[in-house]
DNA sequence: AGTTGGTATGTTACAAGTAACATTTTATTT
DNA sequence: AAATAAAATGTTACTTGTAACATACCAACT
């Protein structure tokens, strides 16, 4: 049995008895065609189940209205909604989104982005601060605008919209040492440069006070198992710790979770921070303490810089330097 | 200043001072090109940086090696686990996948569809088992392999794969009766198909067994806050309620914090069950009575299933009907 | 009747890569 | 050195939709 071959203008054009221009002035241009031939026409299409087809649009270098949007983990909930702020802004725009995920992995990330070019997107929008040479190559021979979210502590590619990991993981550690706890412990997973940046705010301020930053870390994956697993690990390696610093929500829950089970009275007996204020850290009870990031206005942020430099005559993917900062709110919570 | 137009084939021929086709050949079969050539032809590539152009494959009907997978939402934490399923299989096969959401909306879905048939995937995986006339009609024409995820309660357009709904709700009502809960209340949200489907199970369990179903039921999306609301509802409307079979964890999540605000013992005094069973709940105090979807096994049998068809001769998308159920688990955890 | 102007439709060329076939170059054999 | 085979490269044609230009047709006006 032989495949029905999606129909092309010419098909409906040949049903018709006009010539495929005429068909895709119909598309495009309804007014410019008779109301005889309209009627025709669209009574084809509908018989026939004609399908636009990108692959002309992509030849002749015309707009793909497409956006490539490139996050680490589906599985992170952070990111969920970094992209509902991206496409509130994009869809209304007539943009369509072009989602990938990496793993954390930059070799993965070219790949990625490879792929989105090689299908012509207008724009990128990446979750990373660092990238493959080829990366970085691919993306400036291409000439699309690219904007890095979720850290500004860098010195972006053209344009950078997020927040400072270092400067929040401070002001949060700097608020837990205020509270009074002195032998806060950091918690890492994964080991990805956010993790690295936070450590480093945790550090500076705990130094800053004459402490000494502690830190359990590894390289798995978050899961609230593994932020279980690292609230033993901390209290065996630092048997007075008072206060934790998760480097997300997940391992946080994790812990807290894991105080319940071992009558550990959470804050009294230990503070439990995380970041990110996701919702789950927040209906719990005890409320989470979390640094609550603005995820939802980063990519509102993010899609609308893009679309303007899209739709702007200058290249401005050309020696353009922008960091765009949305803040965070350092949010106590019930659990320190 | 201008755009730096991406290198073509041409440019790099240009540049090495061959036809593009030798340069095509470089690419696809380069032992069919001279050392020297490949020497040079690999020089100016890495100088103009060449990034592939999808657009003459689309043209010429090549595959894409590109799959579209559709999910109603990416803050629902079930389809991160399906797409992993969905790609650990069709990754390896040199797939990539186009992914989109269509936030529970048959209209929405119908334009996710026609964009990825516009760019000529070589199938599709959807998440849903109604569809607008446009969409299976898209489809059809279209001739690329489909299959429907999640659940097998209807019949596939052409292949489902998932469990049946009605049956896992049925399933756990009944071991809930079996517990001794005799006011078992069904709590649902967004009112999706699926979440109509468990009613039903629940309601025929709750009836074969001689006891009214009774439920709380809103349009609104599922949250966390969602679940405290509709627990205080359900304790209103039915004040001898003992036990809330939520449609998924977390509204059961949401509603067990609730219970812990109010001091209602979980579950001795107020039984929680969820759907789906994810790690969160699994990883809470109490843990989460939920039914435990085999939701990464799904995805891989989902594109192990589409990729045969896609590499198969036949013209399978026509007059094929088939339902692989992958069972779930019915788990008590311990909040009842 | 001839000119003008507008509307509707047609023709041509083009974008980037590749399959199929054609030609040229180089190596091997007699 | 000529003949033949093999390797390397080139030429042509094709895929789909659209911009730009060309033509055909009809109505209205002088």
């Amino acid at each position: 049995m032989k495949k029905n071959k999606r129909s092309s203008l010419q098909d409906i054009a040949d049903a018709v008895g006009v010539t495929k221009m005429t068909v895709s002035r119909y598309l495009r241009n309804p007014e410019k065609v008779s109301e005889s031939t309209r009627t025709k026409i669209s009574a084809a299409i509908d018989t026939l189940g004609y399908i636009a087809n990108k692959a002309p649009d992509l030849l002749s270098n015309a707009k793909s209205y497409s956006i490539g949007v490139l996050v680490p983990s589906l599985t992170n909930h952070v990111f969920a909604q970094v992209i509902r702020g991206i496409e509130d802004v994009t869809g209304p725009a007539g943009y369509q989104t072009m989602l990938a995920h990496y793993g954390y992995n930059p070799e993965i990330e070219e790949k990625r982005v490879e792929y989105l070019l090689s299908y012509h997107v207008d724009g990128l929008i990446l979750s990373e601060t660092s990238h493959t040479d080829r990366t970085l190559k691919m993306i400036e021979m291409s000439g699309v605008p690219v904007i890095e979210i979720m850290d500004t502590h860098h010195s972006p590619m053209q344009q950078a919209v997020g927040f400072d990991n270092v400067k929040a993981a401070f002001d949060m550690t700097t608020a837990l040492l205020n509270k009074g706890y002195c032998n806060i412990v950091y918690i890492g997973a994964r080991l990805d440069v956010r993790t690295r940046l936070k450590f480093q705010g945790y550090s500076d301020a705990m130094l800053a006070k004459g402490f000494t930053p502690k830190s359990v870390m590894t390289d798995q994956a978050s899961s609230y198992s593994l932020g279980a697993e690292l609230l033993q690990k901390a209290r065996t390696d630092y048997p007075n710790t008072d206060c934790l610093f998760c480097t997300n929500d997940d391992l946080a829950i994790g812990a807290i979770f894991e105080c319940q089970r071992n009558n550990i009275l959470v804050p009294s007996q230990m503070g439990v921070v995380g970041f990110h204020g996701h919702d789950i850290g927040q209906a719990m009870v005890p409320q989470l303490a979390s640094v609550i990031t603005p995820r939802y206005q980063i990519g509102n942020v993010a899609g609308r810089e893009l679309l303007s430099r899209i739709n702007s005559d200058l290249d401005t993917s050309m020696n353009y330097k922008q960091v765009i900062d949305t803040g965070y709110i350092v949010h106590l919570g019930e659990s320190v």
